[in-house]
DNA sequence: AGCACGCCGACT
DNA sequence: GTCGGCGTGCTC
């Protein structure tokens, strides 16, 4: 890491080492006007231009004759000192490469273009020549205003006539326009206005989070709240301190549904919108809010995981909500996780992390064991409402129909939910009508064309869809593998499919199925939350998706259909994630004064299995220290680590040809005590065509595991046709 | 990553 | 004869 102390400044004819967004990493380029370490420039590179960032003096060892000058200095604040840095560590950490770090940080389209501007006319005082209806109708507008400037749009909207007559009378000299920045700011949110009612045990926990955000050093809490405990109302006292310190905030969720009602509890508490950003976010917004961030024009963003690159000015804290969601794993490019990414920022920048969970996950706990974070607990549900009372379903005993996923039992309790006026929630894990459809007659089971996956029956837009690249098929009629015709069949339950039992069962009832299927209209999810949570909904069917954090105040009963589902296959965090997935969904009943505890029902085919039974002993403590012991036996994290290296290529052979290679020379690997496994085919083996093994690295935790594989790597040229990827800490390693 | 250069197959 | 496939190499 290059020392500095206080921001380099070059002048022209300087030499300056930049950063571009390509695998070169750094050039040369001579100044043209002043720069600073961090400023963000336009530079010539080959017969095109790119955006990059001043990194450090110029190397030099290139001839001056050959050096190209920078083209111009955007008009946007330099990345400071700790956002570069963070970049380099964060990339040396997933051995990503600069120029990919760079990319995740500048990549706004636009970002060159300048302030957005907006063109305002006004009147001239010449009269046009010839005055028509139409020019009258604009002209009578300004009158109107008192000779206000007005937009295009405006004048097309309040006048009725078209923008040729407005473009018409600029030509004429009757009106004048002029080009003035359009400074939308964000409103100044305001830590002041009133908060919530706190509890004497909310008040606590949020006085220490506010001393420690007083205190400008880093460190991170984990702050550990059971459904309902309050904790967002919690934590948004921090948030309060750190606006009136006046340094930035950033409060990470996983999942972009979650930000409307988010950004409402916002503007309640605060009396303003926050910046909002996620890949929801389009275009202009995208452009304003980077900008916003680095001139510490935005005090607070609320945002999904990439928010984590956003130039932040001066960032004073970064919560991470429900910390424990895998989705904070981003699977594709740059793999990284947000949750250790963002501990990592703020330790680099003085600032405070905050991971909340009601559920932690495993390294988070850990991490507390061994004094790396501290602990905040909220063990009380605040109002009346008390921990559903919880119940298992003995699948063995339910003697279902096959077709049938609704246990008698299951169907009682909600039957008399319903009696209650209360709603009831059926969790189900899976998205669709059917996640498998076979033939009858030759066992073909319809998998996708691309991938290594089946293909999921979504009868609703009547299309097989794949889960994992999004292609869709119509529902064929006969199979396609023996053409018999009539013999396919749907094996399994999806939400959709559940919805229909759910009607049958209840034809009364008011029914509405929530996953993230209609989250690509974050809009229109929102609505349908809305109703539900108005009560306009006597069953919800949900995924995932309604685990995290929704608030569903007459919600009197939850039942997992299949809490099994995760616990099967040999996937190392299975069982912490039912048990975690489990927890928040009953926690879900009974959130609010319903007069009566909620209650979740586990429907199992195991109802002895150490997770079930630690669920419904609603003891996490003694699960944590059963789950720690066994992952330390087997050296799995957090007390080892792991590292993916994935082949990608159109080749089987050439693909598992070039994997063997690579095991065979792994000396760089061994001498740090690794152990090499693979290559196997990969946990998808097909993806979007291209063939994929896997060689998984297991090492200790204090290894200098990324030294090494880069070492490792840097033995072999590989060939145009295959990709190597590296996932530094895998989510599932089989 | 782009983009040009360059060397071999099937076409107006 | 040319158009165009994508392998290789370069970008301060």
């Amino acid at each position: 890491m290059p020392a500095e102390s206080e921001p380099r400044v070059w002048g022209e004819g300087e030499l300056v080492s930049v950063l571009v967004p390509r695998p070169i990493g750094t050039l040369d380029y001579l100044v043209s006007q002043g720069v600073v370490t961090g400023s963000v420039v336009e530079v010539p590179l080959a017969n095109s231009r790119e955006i990059g960032v001043v990194w450090g003096p110029g190397q030099g060892g290139v001839e001056r004759s050959r050096l190209r000058k920078i083209n111009r200095v955007l008009d946007v604040a330099p990345l400071n000192r700790p956002m570069r840095h963070f970049l380099e560590r964060a990339g040396a950490y997933t051995v990503t490469p600069l120029p990919i770090m760079l990319r995740l940080a500048t990549r706004v389209p636009g970002i060159g273009d300048g302030m957005p501007v907006r063109t305002l006319f006004h009147p001239t005082g010449t009269e046009p020549a010839k005055m028509t209806p139409a020019r009258r109708n604009v002209l009578e507008q300004f009158e109107q205003r008192g000779g206000m400037p007005a937009t295009m749009s405006e004048l097309i909207e309040l006048s009725g006539a078209g923008a040729g007559v407005v473009r018409g009378l600029v030509k004429l000299g009757v009106l004048a326009q002029e080009k003035r920045p359009r400074d939308i700011t964000y409103p100044r949110l305001d830590p002041d206005r009133p908060g919530f009612e706190l509890t004497p045990e909310q008040r606590a926990v949020a006085d220490n989070l506010r001393q420690g955000v007083a205190s400008g050093i880093y460190h991170c809490t984990l702050l550990k709240g059971v459904t309902g405990s309050g904790k967002t109302e919690v934590y948004l006292e921090a948030v309060a301190e750190c606006l009136r310190t006046d340094r930035q905030v950033l409060v990470l969720l996983p999942e972009i549904a979650l930000t409307a009602e988010f950004i409402q509890r916002i503007e309640d508490r605060f009396g303003g919108r926050p910046g909002e950003w996620h890949s929801g976010i389009t275009g202009t917004e995208r452009k304003r809010l980077w900008r916003a961030a680095g001139e510490g024009k935005v005090g607070l963003v609320v945002g999904a995981r990439s928010a984590l690159f956003l130039p932040f000015r001066n960032l004073g804290l970064i919560i991470v909500d429900e910390e424990n969601d895998g989705s904070y794993k981003q699977e594709e490019g740059a793999l990284y996780n947000a949750r250790d990414m963002a501990v990592l920022r703020a330790s680099l920048g003085a600032a405070r992390a905050v991971l909340v969970s009601a559920t932690p996950s495993l390294e988070s706990w850990h991490n507390v064991r061994t004094g790396k974070y501290s602990r905040l607990n909220l063990p009380t549900r605040i109002g009346a409402a008390e921990l559903p009372e919880i119940m298992a379903i003995d699948l063995r005993e339910a003697r279902l129909d096959s077709g049938r996923w609704i246990s008698g039992a299951l169907a009682h309790a909600m039957r008399e939910t319903r009696g209650n006026g209360h709603q009831s929630l059926l969790f189900l894990n899976r998205r669709g009508y059917a996640p498998l459809t076979v033939c009858r007659e030759c066992g073909e089971q319809i998998g996708c064309s691309e991938c290594d996956t089946r293909m999921v029956e979504h009868r609703f837009a009547r299309r097989l869809m794949c889960h994992l690249c999004g292609r869709t098929t119509p529902i064929p009629e006969n199979c396609p593998a023996c053409g018999a015709d009539g013999g396919l069949r749907t094996v399994g339950p999806g939400v959709e499919r559940l919805a229909d039992e759910a009607r049958e069962l209840f034809p009364d009832s008011r029914i509405e199925i929530l996953s993230s299927d209609f989250s690509g209209n974050v809009a229109e999810f929102r609505q349908r939350l809305e109703i539900v949570r108005r009560g306009g909904t006597d069953i919800i069917i949900g995924t995932q998706i309604i685990a995290k954090g929704h608030n569903f105040p007459r919600l009197g009963l939850v039942g997992a259909v299949d809490a099994d589902l995760s616990l099967h296959g040999s996937d190392l965090r299975a069982a912490e994630r039912t048990f975690q997935l489990m927890t928040q969904v009953a926690g879900r009943a009974g959130r609010a004064d319903l007069g009566r505890r909620g209650i979740a029902m586990l429907q199992t085919w195991q109802p002895d299995h150490p997770v079930i039974q630690a669920i419904l002993a609603g003891n996490d403590e003694e699960f944590w220290e059963a789950e720690a012991a066994e992952r330390q036996i087997a050296g799995a994290p957090p007390f080892g680590r792991y590292a993916g290296i994935i082949l990608s290529g159109n080749s089987v052979s050439m693909v598992e040809e070039f994997g063997r290679e690579m095991v065979r020379r792994c000396e760089p690997l061994r001498r740090i005590g690794a152990q090499i496994f693979g290559p196997a085919p990969a946990p998808v083996a097909k993806l979007r065509g291209r063939f994929r093994f896997r060689i998984l690295v297991k090492a200790e935790r204090e290894a200098p595991l990324q030294a090494a594989l880069l070492r490792w790597k840097s033995q072999f040229r590989i060939p145009g046709s295959i990709r190597i990827v590296i996932d530094i800490d895998p989510q599932s390693f089989m």
